[in-house]
DNA sequence: TCGATATACGAACAATCACTCACGTTGTGA
DNA sequence: TCACAACGTGAGTGATTGTTCGTATATCGA
């Protein structure tokens, strides 16, 4: 019952938008009366919630399925191909879904579950460490991030149309040159420690 | 008069996030009635969406003036640490409006002026043009826009606080290094042309 | 001073929507 | 068959809010 409430929520939200999807009319289009959505549910936030928290549970799994199949033989290259690919994927699960939830919808105030959030730095920081040796950045809690905030933003204009000029095709293939150009990037003083 | 109100819309946007902002409210934050208000604005989204074009053109003020002081004689790296100083500047000017406009609004609805955009990314792409030779990405156009979104997604984190677990001021120095190793990455046919 | 026009006012309206609750319906065990 | 509990129902409610419009005030030329 509550996956088939969740299932209408996600079927409305993406057909509606955020501003236009009430609780009656998930109720409707769930096949039941408002009455039933809030036996299972105490409110509307609790309802958003519980959709995010499904949604990023299967982008994670899918996503840790593929990063569970790298090795101790690949490149470094050959690795973020492969997170790369796998994040690709996950995006595209449900690429509507997922732009109403993290850009339609005011997020701060329930914010995502920290594991979920854990779940997938821990997946890219495992891969950075493994290849520690031959990647320049200095601190790998901040290279994770750095690699994970770019990884998402250009993946979001591949998944998503007219997300802005450019095809989504030739940005997917600039992906892995940023992540690896980042991660090899020699490091001068030059370029170093010029704060705002 | 238009300042005032918009002056108003921004102070009640910043205190009480836009879930919480209503006509009302802004109207009584300015200093006059309802009315008045819609004397010179025909509806909520005619308010926003002049408050967001007022704040972007701010912003992009900002970023072309220093853009404009970018001569011929300048290295990859110099000038790109300027155009990321020009871009944490703007983003500073009036960072909490900024993110509520940016995420907290859901802004597919109104999408920002052509104008506005084209400003930001002509201003990154002739300063490409100038190091043509020395980088790497194979098409302009795609190398702007790849190298806009990473250098946005990440100074985001830089600007507002809480957005991940790591400092502001640990990402801010990697921005450069991303940006350039981007743009000089080797391109061998290994990591090329492997799409989803 | 006077009239007219523009501007400002703010109480009221109508629509939306999250949520409730008094009432059915269904299933179950004896 | 009956009593009872668990579940389901949906019209109704109260609160919020974008917008209007009849009235009041200010501005200004003659």
């Amino acid at each position: 019952m509550v996956d088939t409430i969740l299932d209408a929520m996600s079927r409305v939200l993406v057909e509606r938008g955020y501003a236009k999807t009430n609780t009656n009319l998930v109720a409707e289009s769930a096949g039941i009366s408002v009455g039933s959505l809030y036996q299972y549910f105490p409110n509307k936030d609790a309802l958003i919630f519980a959709l995010r928290e499904r949604h990023s549970t299967r982008m994670l799994t899918l996503f840790e399925d593929v990063v569970a199949h790298i090795d101790a033989s690949g490149t470094l290259a050959g690795d973020f191909e492969k997170l790369i690919n796998a994040l690709v994927a996950a995006h595209l699960l449900e690429p509507e879904l997922n732009r109403i939830l993290e850009e339609e919808f005011p997020a701060y105030n329930l914010p995502i579950s920290q594991e979920i959030r854990q779940g997938f730095f821990d997946s890219i920081r495992r891969v950075l460490e493994k290849h520690r040796a031959s990647i320049t950045p200095p601190d790998l809690d901040v290279a994770t991030f750095v690699v994970q905030r770019m990884m998402k933003a250009l993946i979001k204009a591949v998944v998503l149309t007219g997300y802005g000029g450019v095809s989504p095709a030739s940005v997917r293939t600039e992906i892995l040159p940023a992540v690896v150009g980042y991660l090899t990037a020699e490091r001068g003083k030059e370029e170093q420690a010029r704060p705002v």
